[in-house]
This record gives structure tokens, sequence and C-alpha cells, in this order.
DNA sequence: CGATTCTTTGAAAACAGTCAATCTGTGTGG
DNA sequence: CCACACAGATTGACTGTTTTCAAAGAATCG
């Protein structure tokens, strides 16, 4: 599972083998069943997680009970909850396993300190981040802009394979409609 | 309005009176009139901008002519397009003075001059990317969890004294819901 | 195979959008 | 200073979309 990783890594910045041995010394794996937590809302999140294998999403529970899909992520993503990563606060949000998976957990301390002895390392991290703010932001203007329908085309075409991955309830609720909902859609984009 | 500038990056981190000269150097001032742009969609976007007085937006024009928009700006608070910035790439997006403005740019080249030689101000950047993050997670949250009433009020709890000066349709555009809707709902509100 | 969960379908109700008209306030030019 | 134009906000009637509730199929898992 290192090695995944360790490709991941590579792919992205140049690391000498003294370097990854050194993000292997604070890297614990952590196998997860189909369905288990990583993160249950109330608890403080601590690491930085990487994904070696399988499915996870985030999602919230609303008042009424209704959960609420912010975030999935497969093999080489980066999964977490950096709200309660930044301030140290209770999590709002849960993270489980939509399939049998494996992730790379790295504990803020660790990883504060490896970004601080590897420039690559927080070069990297930067850019992710910035990337996903980029990314939600077009999530949010593709919410305040399209009907159910272009939402889920537009899913379909950015998640690509992925989406096949995912049962259509979370989708529903990742795209802010009803299963119903996303049902129709699907029948009436078949013609 | 280096003042402005100066007292909002005192109040974030400490700096020396030779760093702040440092970062005055590089740092223009924009006086923008209501309704003026500061960035027009096809335009590559070059700068980190800092709002010292007024109110901006930055909103994106779908096929059919309407108006979506992505977010608002006051006084202290940065503005720009990331991801434009970022790759290069010409802009989504339109940013405007709501009303008359001054801004304070800092073109890509010179800021990550100052980011290098300035560890504060690195990390001032880098937290402030986080929390932009992290609110626009929980403003997608909210977008798919709740009614056009509920993302109204959870907006003027949120935005406070700022939403006086912002003209409802805007608001609505922001919300993703029609004039009108926003209208029926403030009336529903107002018993 | 039986149980559970997920998806689909139908009908009715709630909700938000559209279009058109009116009302309000602001600012401009005569 | 008034009159007018204009943009923004409100209202009403109507349309269309999405949700809700309920039930029936399909798929999955132990």
């Amino acid at each position: 599972m290192f090695t995944i990783f360790q490709n991941y890594l590579q792919s992205k910045a140049s690391f000498t083998s003294e370097q990854l041995e050194m993000i292997n010394a604070v890297s614990v794996i952590k196998k997860l069943r189909k369905n288990q937590y990583l993160l249950q809302e109330g608890d403080v999140w601590r690491y930085n997680a990487f994904v070696c294998q399988g499915c996870l999403r985030t999602y919230s529970i609303d008042e009424k009970g209704l959960e609420h899909v912010l975030n999935f992520a497969v093999e080489n993503w980066w999964i977490g909850d950096r709200e309660s990563l930044l301030n140290g606060t209770p999590s709002r949000f849960n993270i489980d396993a939509i399939e049998d998976s494996i992730v790379l957990l790295i504990t803020k301390e660790n990883f504060d300190m490896l970004t601080s002895k590897l420039p690559q390392l927080n070069d990297l991290v930067n850019l992710i981040l910035q990337r996903s703010f980029v990314a939600s932001q077009n999530r949010i203007n593709s919410n305040i802009s399209h009907t159910a329908e272009e939402k889920y085309k537009a899913f379909i075409e950015k998640y690509g394979p992925i989406s096949l991955r995912l049962p259509q309830h979370m989708i529903a609720s990742y795209l802010g409609i009803t299963p119903e909902t996303l049902s129709r859609v699907r029948k009436q984009l078949k013609k």
C-alpha cells in the first residue's frame, strides 16, 4: 500500500528514497470494511488521509435525519474534514466507506513536520488545496445555475467511470435532489 | 489606502516596517466606479486583490444570458479568480463593483516573491485559502440541504450588516433562486 | 433462499419559475 | 424643482418542476 502512495507522490513531484522513507515512517495504513466509519460526527479529525484503494464519502445529517453527501473520494484522492483539522473542532460530518477500502493516514503533527522538511510536499499539498477550492467554487456555480438534469449530466461528465461505482441515491444526495427525481432524470436521458 | 491593508496585515501577523515597505512597493491601488469591471470573462486574472473599500461581486453568465453570483467581497476581503490565476486560463467569470470601491492589486509574480521572502505572509495566505475552502464546502452543504427560505436565513445570519448593502436580486442570484421567489420568502418572514 | 436495501413508478401536493403588470425609489436632464 | 425615465422590488396568475408518500420491482448480501 505504501507503493501506491509512493507512486502517487513520484508522479506529482520528485522525492529521494530517504525522503520517501521518512514519509513511510509516519504513515499508517487503515483497512475499512464497506459501511465502516473513518470519521463520525462529533469526533475531531486529526489526519491527512490518502485513499489507496476503494471509495469513501463525506456526508452530513440534517435535523430531519436526512443524509447529504458533500464529497466522494476514490484511489489517489485525499479525504478528510479540513474544518475540524484546521480548528480542532468536533466534526459536523461523517466519512464512511462505500466499498472495502484502504486509506493511508498521517497525523497532523507528523504531516506538518514532513511539509516543513520537504518543500516539494508542501508545494504539492498547497496545489491540491488550490485545486480543491477551485473545484468547489465550480460546483457552487453549477449548483446555482443548473437544473437537476444539467447537474446530473455534468456529474457524469466529471466523474466518468467512477460514477458507476456510486449508488444512485448517493449521487442524488450529492446533487441535492431526491432519489426519485434522479431516477426520472435518468429515464428521460435514456431516449 | 495602504494603511488599511497594513492594518489588516498587522492584525493577522507581525511585520516589520521594512517588510511592510516591501509589500507597499509592489502594491497598486485601483479605484472603481459602481458597475465598473475589475475582471471580464475571457481575460486572464493575474493578481492577488484585496478590497480596501466598497463592495464587489464575482459572477458568471450562462447560455441564456443569466447572471449567477458566485461571491461577494467587501473591505478586508480578498477577491479574484483563482482558477484563472492558477492555470493561466481565460476567466469564465466577471468581477465588478457594486459600490464605488478601492482595491489593492499585487501581481502574481510579485506576490510569489513576497510569500517566498515573508513566511508570515505565506502562512497567512495559506490560512485564508484553507478557510475559503472550508467556507465553500459549507456553502455546498447548505445548497444541497436547505430550502430557499432556509438558505436565505443562513445567508442573512452569515453576512449580517453586509447583506443590507447588496441588491436583493444579487442575493437571490447568489442563493440560486429567482428575485421573485426571494421577494416572497421575505414577505413570509416578515410575520 | 429470505431479508434488506436500492431503484423505479404513479398520483397528489408543495414549491419554485415564468411572464406580465404595478409599485417604489433614485437619479438625471430639462 | 419638477417631470420623467429607469432600475429594482413586489404582486398575481399560471406553468412546470421537484418533492412527498406509497407501493411494486430489482438487486444484493448473508
